[in-house]
DNA sequence: GAGCCGTGGTC
DNA sequence: TGACCAAGGCT
């Protein structure tokens, strides 16, 4: 006897096992999930998609990869070209940890992006969710895998709310304990529970008649009662110094050269502000300044 | 741990 | 139109 046959009746009603099944019919195309993707384009694809769309990432990803295919060569770039190179994919601070990392994967692992957790955390710009990404979906590991997207999916197939609570510790037991013991499922279960909060479980208007996992979804049986807890406040952007920041790199990603302080005048009227930014962006290592007082990115 | 760090699309 | 949202990390 084996025990695949007391397994397979299990798997109908098991939310992890059926969000496999989903995620084999259901999974978007994207670039850095193909097959020959190896850890380092994983971890590109990560670092990218913190914050920032899909469709956003997917042409830069690709560009990155064809030019810098290694941790070695993305870490012999200069700031400036990579700042350039990260466009408008916004918090281009990214960029220069990503920069950092590829130093420290050639410096301290031999080139090569390393499998386990502690020393990927250890990598700049990488946390908790980077790093069992990159574990999980990069090496294959079945590490449980938590961004905002599982987060809010666990909240209401497990949990039945509506929406999901801010990040805690227990939030990687929830998943793992959904998972399919088999390892190499439990990895493209890691997958599939994000796929389905980027597009059924979603924050907005979520598709519930799409959903696989439906009948067992402790939100959906609790009448999808509304979020209770304080409306969390989304950060404004117009007039933060965020946008001024942007406009100031706007100008210096522009420009051929150096470019004298005048020229950065146009970017904001509020010389307070701008100055003020300015010098948070020579302080991040976006910008520089040049001997002759000049500004640019950096060489 | 709350606030900061870009950008642009959607409803 | 403006609030909300998008595969977080860092201080």
């Amino acid at each position: 006897m084996d025990g695949t046959a007391h397994r397979l009746p299990a798997a109908d009603d098991d939310p992890g096992e059926v969000l496999v099944d989903w995620y084999a019919t259901a999974a978007r195309d994207l670039p850095w999930r193909r097959p020959g993707v190896d850890p380092w384009g994983v971890l590109v694809s990560e670092v990218m998609l913190q914050q920032t769309p899909v469709v956003r990432v997917e042409p830069v990803w690709r560009q990155w990869m064809a030019r810098w295919p290694t941790p070695a060569a993305l870490a012999a770039v200069s700031p400036a070209e990579l700042i350039r190179a990260w466009g408008k994919l916004g918090y281009p601070r990214r960029a220069l940890r990503l920069r950092e990392a590829a130093v420290a994967l050639v410096e301290r692992h031999g080139g090569v992006v390393p499998p386990d957790v502690t020393a990927l955390e250890a990598l700049p710009g990488v946390g908790t969710y980077t790093a069992r990404a990159v574990a999980c979906f990069g090496h294959g590991q079945p590490q449980p895998v938590v961004d905002t997207n599982v987060r809010r999916v666990v909240a209401r197939l497990v949990h039945g709310r509506a929406e999901a609570a801010p990040a805690r510790s227990a939030d990687l037991a929830d998943v793992a304990a959904l998972a399919p013991t088999d390892p190499a499922r439990a990895v493209r279960f890691a997958i599939a529970v994000m796929e389905l909060g980027a597009l059924v479980c979603v924050a907005r208007t979520p598709r519930c008649g799409a959903c696989p996992v439906r009948n067992a979804c402790a939100w959906r049986q609790a009448g999808c009662p509304a979020a209770d807890g304080p409306p969390r406040r989304v950060q404004k952007f117009a007039g933060t110094d965020r946008q001024v920041r942007g406009r100031l790199l706007d100008v210096l990603r522009a420009a051929e050269g150096p470019v004298a302080a005048v020229q950065l005048d146009q970017a904001w009227p509020d010389a307070v502000q701008r100055s003020r930014c300015l010098d948070s962006l020579l302080v991040d290592g976006l910008v520089e300044q040049t001997g002759d007082r000049r500004f640019r990115l950096p060489a």
